[in-house]
DNA sequence: TTGATTTCTTAACATAGATCAATGTGTAAA
DNA sequence: TTTACACATTGATCTATGTTAAGAAATCAA
């Protein structure tokens, strides 16, 4: 199937489109191939990119001030990835994000999202609740974080994202967790001692 | 001064407001006090209260499966509280919020917002970039979490909010920096003698 | 004031996860 | 194949913070 009849199939769960929709659409996003290891955007640079997940793995990281890097979240098809602060404020990108296998999306810039939504008005509603989702998906990890340990967190993660041992090495999901790749081999040790 | 007064300035700061918008956000908003340790809403209720803080202290927390609570944020007169994600999509809210002293707020229920925004356009947009200064604020306190140290983000804390020492007690800060009121008194102790 | 209650500090000990170092395993290139 | 490199495991030790318990200080109510 075509990319684009993706993000079409994506959209259609809420709202209707019309052939001319569908033709603003396939006119405003572009498909970007990344191959393993390429960045889409920069921590400190701006987001220009807003982007929908056709196939691959990628993941969002941050990189602190002693060169330590953080992944906050992978992203597989169908799900959305970019920096909303940045890519509508203009300010600079709070982390990275880098495909993790060769990787294909469908990209949008700010300009051409200040389009989309003069021309298909119901999808400004439309992402309208996307951010809403996204930010209690933040929330919800940022709570998490705060009040699980580490054990329960990766529990967690591999009830979220089932298929994430088979998509990213080790060392990705111990940063995800906020642990190191040695703390994330005892842990599973214990569990499979456990059980 | 009026307390809806403080709310036109707060708005001015960005748009004109004629005097029809003006009497339009006073019919709109009502005034709440609260008394130290009154509730706005609660974790796990819907959120029906964006409110604006007028004067007073309040806290946001999160309540773990462990009956542990765990500061969020606290508020100050000139902030926004309330759950954005619960007040405009009826979904339970994830935190509380509680008054740490006696608060005046300016509060909108998320029927009101509706008919705010189509009496006011202008202020659809202000709105959309106070959701995305959130969002944005959630994720930088998301990475001084997962990155630093208690150290580092007490100081970061006493810098972003100077008189918070003498707004809250100790064991709600070290509730927001994620440690015991008992390892906080220890890191305050080695700061001094540091010096 | 006095007593009661809440908050803060201190100390001794426990624990999760970090750090460091060594070894093992799998995969890809030569 | 062999070699090399990236990744994963294991063990010994270290550290920040948690836990428990006690007392000190501050605040509030009578």
């Amino acid at each position: 199937m075509e990319a684009i009849e993706r993000l079409f199939e994506y959209f259609e769960k809420d709202i209707k489109l019309s052939e001319t929709d569908k033709k603003v659409i396939e006119e405003l996003y572009h498909i970007e191939e990344l191959d393993k290891g390429d960045i889409l955007f920069r921590q400190g640079e701006m987001c220009r990119s807003e982007a929908f997940v056709i196939s691959g793995t990628l993941r969002s990281y941050y990189a602190d001030g002693k060169g330590q890097e953080h992944v906050l979240n992978f992203a597989l098809p169908g799900w959305w990835v970019g920096d909303l602060a940045s890519f509508y404020q203009k300010t600079p990108a709070l982390h990275s994000v880098e495909a993790l296998e060769d990787t294909v999306l469908l990209v949008i810039n700010p300009e051409n999202k200040e389009i989309l939504f003069k021309k298909i008005p119901a999808l400004e509603r439309f992402f309208r609740i996307i951010i809403q989702k996204h930010l209690s998906s933040l929330q919800k990890r940022f709570l998490v974080t705060i009040s699980e340990n580490a054990e329960i967190r990766y529990l967690n993660l591999i009830n979220r994202i089932p298929t994430i041992e088979q998509l990213v090495p080790q060392y990705q999901i111990a940063s995800y967790l906020g642990i190191l790749p040695e703390s994330l081999s005892r842990l599973k040790r214990k569990l499979l001692e456990k059980k």
